[in-house]
DNA sequence: GGGCCCGCAGGG
DNA sequence: CCCTGCGGGCCC
């Protein structure tokens, strides 16, 4: 009987394919990743001695590097090191085991085997740490800590690769417990952000080195544009839709490559990190990690692509978190007033923003990439809002039949940053890896592969991505306002990136109901974590049928049986009859807290700003409670890292909308007043057509929409039409009536 | 949930 | 100045 898939034996070595559990003479061991095999349901077992010794598993042997240039020598070099380690005697299984893992998941292959060990003196600092790698953490098919976890409703995780071979297999319960598995996350599974981070966390040196240079000074630009995205009289009929991007917080120019680093981060002095999540596109823009709120290519034909994002926009796209393949933009009819279309209709060229893409890959540039919600067929896309993800490099590009029958331009984007990836739980960022085979390169044309050195380049010696070549000097002034405009010198300390990174950390650890470190976690099928006994609570008193704030003026209709996730939309009723807690991430909190707790020099780089906070006693658990809290406050107070109660953007409207006076006074939901937005005096032409207004007015006449509406209204009955001809109406037209 | 439609921002 | 765009609210 000849299997199409093959799948090695479980966590109690029981064969995922006949379900039996082979003798160790029937268990052939994978000799790169260590996984247990039964020999008589490989469909090509190997034939002699030398093999059996020597054998690697169908998923190793399909590690198949890239003839591309460095690529090979590295993966030979991957195979010597993992050989190496085999053949160590000084280390144990596990030792191995973990060493295999390091170098499987990005970690460069060393020879001298300095790294971990020091890494496991590191970790294992407190002698706890350690611990909760040994036990049930470990993914059950491949046994090594999972990567890109996954939890089931059931409270198991697993590598998100290792749980789509099994639901790939038909399988649909939990090959732990063999509860069963909701369909969605069998087709949809998400990664464990908490538990990633957990994993990270129990990583991460607390010996790195702290804090920059004391006190920098910036310049603070874009004075004139209200935080948050606002909305133009002109538009506010729209909603925001039609709003208009807020102020910009980073001093970088528009055209800025790479990384977004704290120097240029005047408003927290931390840079944009990976992970960052954003409600929308307008305030991804405002962190400038991605500038166009519609289009998905930021970049211009003769100079580069800077950023993109991955919002589900095209099928063709196709997305492995560490690498995806992209598509190009155009090919659409966007006619009609349009702004996107899923049809295509003609084919893509390699021109205008395109162009600028394969500009990036000839040059080896540094891309930010961003994900979006809106990417339903990734499971690397957040739940919701749009999330920084780091820096990637487009290796090739070519041009390639589309799914939709039309020639479509491809990239090949692959991860090169220095942080890890939100789904990775590394503790450190990529290293140079292979390029994957893409099939669709053999009935590709115009391939276009990069000949020169990359810009953006790995170094051996430091040890992290960087620029290896001048940053391409920039074309554009910082910040998109006058410089002269409001310019103001901010004095601001610099903290602790280390610090900072493990406040964001723990962040994801905490639940989003009591905002306190998980105690009893429960992993939802949407993959968001709270304490078992909040959720439950909150779902007891029925006070918790949260509504989506960014909704907007859409009343959601209050179902019985309907229980949505607090964290997102997802009915979560079915998980609700029987949450179980999520042990392995617990132990990981658990042992966190306790070395914290142990911890007697705190890094006393955690002061806050102004001081006031010391710390040199020992973290203790409430009080990583209470600094979680206060990051919490702090990132609320700015609309940093996530959505609050409320929502800032509807409160604006509420408000503008009240005051009809001071239409052009912007009000936070604190009732802050600031400045006056930056061309909230949007300036229309009246329409020509309406003769009573054009009689009475100069033809040119200027005005807000506001006043329009509002004399209109007096005037006329059915104003609604009038105004809406009124928005209508472009300068155009209103030129060509006059004429 | 799908279609419609809009202002805005930026490239060229 | 025109064209383009992987947003997003609202209506159905």
């Amino acid at each position: 009987m000849a299997h199409s898939c093959q799948l090695p034996c479980d966590g109690d070595g029981i064969c995922m394919i006949c379900l039996n559990k082979p003798s160790p003479e029937e268990t052939l061991t994978c000799n790169t990743c260590g996984t247990p095999w039964h020999v008589t349901c490989l469909s090509s077992p190997p034939q002699t001695l030398t093999d059996t010794v020597q054998w690697d598993c169908p998923d190793c042997s399909m590690l198949n590097p890239a003839v591309a240039g460095g690529s090979l020598s590295y993966s030979a070099a991957l195979i010597t090191a993992i050989r190496a380690i085999e053949s160590d005697d000084s280390l144990s299984e596990f030792e191995k085991a973990k060493r295999r893992q390091q170098l499987l998941s990005g970690g460069a292959p060393s020879s001298e085997g300095e790294d971990a060990n020091s890494d496991k003196k590191r970790i294992n600092g407190d002698n706890d740490i350690l611990d909760i790698f040994d036990g049930g953490l470990n993914c059950s098919f491949c046994m090594q800590l999972p990567d890109r976890p996954v939890t089931t409703p059931c409270g198991h995780n697993f590598c998100l690769k290792c749980f789509q071979k099994w639901t790939g297999q038909g399988k649909r319960t939990c090959a732990n417990c063999r509860n069963q598995i909701p369909s969605k996350m069998a087709s949809q599974p998400r990664i464990n952000a908490a538990l990633v981070v957990a994993i990270r966390m129990a990583k991460m040196s607390k010996s790195s080195t702290a804090g920059g240079p004391p006190s920098v000074y910036h310049f603070v630009h874009n004075r004139n544009r209200p935080d948050k995205a606002y909305t133009t009289e002109r538009a506010k009929k729209a909603g925001k839709a039609n709003a208009c991007s807020g102020k910009i917080f980073v001093t970088v120019p528009p055209d800025h490559f790479g990384p977004i680093l704290a120097e240029n981060d005047p408003v927290r002095n931390q840079g944009v990190l990976v992970g960052e999540l954003w409600e929308d596109r307008l305030e991804c823009r405002q962190w400038g990690a991605h500038l166009p709120h519609v289009a998905g290519i930021a970049g211009q034909s003769t100079y580069g692509a800077q950023s993109v994002a991955l919002s589900g926009g095209y099928v063709d796209d196709e997305d492995h978190g560490d690498w995806f393949l992209y598509t190009g933009s155009g090919g659409r009819d966007l006619s009609g007033n349009k702004r996107t279309n899923k049809a295509q209709s003609f084919d893509q060229k390699f021109e205008k923003l395109n162009e600028a893409l394969r500009l990036s890959c000839r040059e080896g540039y540094p891309v930010r990439v961003v994900r979006s919600h809106k990417e339903k067929r990734s499971s690397y896309a957040p739940e919701n809002g749009v999330r920084y993800d780091g820096i990637y490099r487009i290796e090739k590009c070519w041009r390639k039949n589309g799914m939709q029958g039309y020639k479509v331009c491809r990239y090949l984007f692959v991860r090169c940053d220095n942080e890890p990836a939100p789904w990775a739980s590394d503790d450190h960022g990529d290293r140079p890896r292979p390029l994957p085979v893409i099939r669709e390169l053999e009935n590709a044309i115009d391939i276009t592969e990069r000949r020169r050195s990359p810009s953006w380049d790995y170094d051996e010696e430091k040890g992290c991505w960087m620029w290896k070549k001048p940053q391409p000097s920039s074309r554009k002034k910082v910040g998109g306002g006058n410089p002269e405009d409001g310019k103001k010198m901010k004095k601001v300390r610099r903290q602790g990136q280390n610090v900072l990174v493990r406040q964001k950390l723990l962040k994801e650890l905490s639940c989003q109901i009591c905002r306190k470190v998980m105690t009893d976690p429960v992993t939802t099928p949407c993959a968001h974590n709270f304490c078992k006994a909040c959720l439950e609570g909150s779902f007891a008193g029925q006070s918790f049928m949260r509504q989506r704030t960014c909704q907007g003026r859409r009343t959601l209709r209050v179902q019985k049986n309907i229980m949505k996730c607090p964290s997102c939309t997802n009915d979560i009723a079915d998980f609700l009859q029987n949450p179980q807690v999520n042990r392995e991430l617990m132990g990981v909190i658990e042992s966190l807290q306790r070395r914290d707790a142990e911890l007697e020099n705190f890094d006393d780089s955690t002061e806050e700003s102004d001081g006031t906070h010391e710390k040199t006693q020992a973290l203790a658990n409430t009080e990583i409670c209470n600094a979680n809290s206060e990051i919490l406050e702090e990132a609320k107070a700015s609309n940093l890292m996530f959505q609050t109660e409320t929502n800032p953007q509807q409160t604006y409207k509420e408000e503008a909308s009240d005051g009809n006076d001071k239409s052009n006074v912007v009000t936070q939901k604190e009732g802050i007043l600031l400045e006056q937005p930056y061309n909230v005096n949007c300036e229309i032409e009246i329409d020509a057509s309406n003769s009573e207004i054009a009689d009475s007015k100069e033809q040119t006449t200027t005005e807000t929409v506001e006043q329009t509406y509002k004399r209109k209204n007096t005037n006329d009955e059915g104003s609604q039409l009038m105004v809406d001809a009124a928005v209508k109406s472009r300068s155009k037209k209103a030129k060509l009536m006059v004429a």
